[in-house]
DNA sequence: TGTACATCAGTGAACGCGCGTTCACTGATGTAC
DNA sequence: TGTACATCAGTGAACGCGCGTTCACTGATGTAC
């Protein structure tokens, strides 16, 4: 009942929004561990103990960070792609698209696709969002107009890994392409990282040139 | 005078060591936030002010630890490569022998391929040891075996930030290579930290099969 | 070899700080009749 | 429409905790003569 919302119930989501908008302020000094309740309070004006009342603990609200977060990435992956078009240009927007998103958002993306936070303990909600961005490379690929892929048999392993997430998807897509799915989403994610968390410092930073380099080749890669 | 040392330079660089060690193991429950000198103190059983004969302070503490890891995991690729014989099976040996380091530490490898610490500013001492693991991969290329690359040529930027690489490497390679290895250097540790932080989860876990097909195909890749 | 002095390791108390969470409470908003 | 009661948001004090760093000190080890 969207409409008959009242006072309280409007005030209670705007606060809780305004303790998430300040508690992902707090990541950027501080990271996961930076994160105080006392001091999302203090900036808001309230006592500690008021947070109380929306969270019922410093991991939940984690929690919904992390969560959020990957959906964030997830849409930015979404929105970024056209949907109809050149294949290698829907993958290539996605590719841009993710990346947009965790720079203009290091310290969330530092969350989700960083060091585990130590003592924390990711609940199930995180599994869905976490895959959308590798199922929005998988829609560019649910095509017929794939190059046929040169790869001797799989292992067996990875056979059986691979028609388990082609199953999950709800795809249809040989194995071999699922597998090279994978190593490129791996890849996309890695040079992320790498970005943003300075390894490229001294070689190919800035690294847009080289992104885009690997985003074509991985492309290929995948048969695109 | 390594012959003359002192009871005290032998005690020093004992408890140094100990020090670090005690720190490393309690990087494992809490992670670089979780380090604290008070505990590594009282597990030593000194007190904590004690410590600080030994580092001026807790940072310092932590970029040696830092310093160690990179140096270890690089070791641990050096020592991997058989350094004669044939350059894929030498490329795979230095991809295990690096992740085999990884799994055996995984939190010494988040302290330096994870989020970056809060306010922490890494000095220059890291960086030589931080390029080690793709100096040893770079060595393996340094071959006239390798097929001729496809590749169009470079964006200009890239081209630029290649032959830098290759004039810092001191290693004669054509920019398609420089550029190529930087890939394949960031699909190894894509991958490493995608199992580690969880992220294979529900896909291609566990990833030894997916480990070694990506290595075999980032060997291709690279026009091994 | 023995003595006087300098160096260094480790102690213990203190400073000043911040944290998550609980609990009994006040006062405002919402609901049922 | 008005009243009585229930629900909920926010307060303020408290509990019990841990942290990095400084400083004046004691006592052991090393050095120069």
């Amino acid at each position: 009942m969207t409409a008959t919302r009242t006072a309280r119930e409007r005030a209670r989501a705007e606060l809780t929004q305004e303790i998430k908008d300040e508690a992902r302020r707090q990541l950027a000094d501080g990271g996961a561990h930076g994160l105080s309740l006392r001091a999302v309070a203090r900036e808001l004006g309230m006592v500690s103990s008021a947070l109380y009342r929306y969270f019922p603990s410093r991991d939940r609200l984690l929690t919904d960070l992390i969560v959020d977060a990957y959906n964030a990435i997830g849409e930015a992956a979404e929105t970024a792609d056209p949907g109809t078009g050149d294949l290698r240009e829907r993958w290539l927007a996605i590719w841009e698209g993710t990346r947009g998103w965790a720079r203009a958002h290091p310290h969330e993306y530092a969350l989700i696709y960083g060091s585990p936070i130590p003592g924390y303990e990711a609940p199930q909600d995180t599994v869905a969002p976490a895959g959308r961005v590798a199922f929005a490379l998988a829609g560019v690929l649910a095509s017929d107009e794939l190059r046929p892929l040169p790869d001797a048999p799989l292992p067996p392993v990875l056979h059986r890994q691979a028609k388990a997430v082609t199953d999950a998807l709800g795809a249809r897509m040989p194995p071999e392409t699922v597998v090279r799915l994978v190593a490129a989403w791996t890849q996309l994610f890695g040079a992320i990282s790498f970005e943003l968390f300075g390894q490229y410092v001294g070689s190919v930073d800035p690294p847009d040139a080289f992104f885009e380099y690997s985003a074509l080749r991985m492309a290929e890669f995948v048969g695109l």
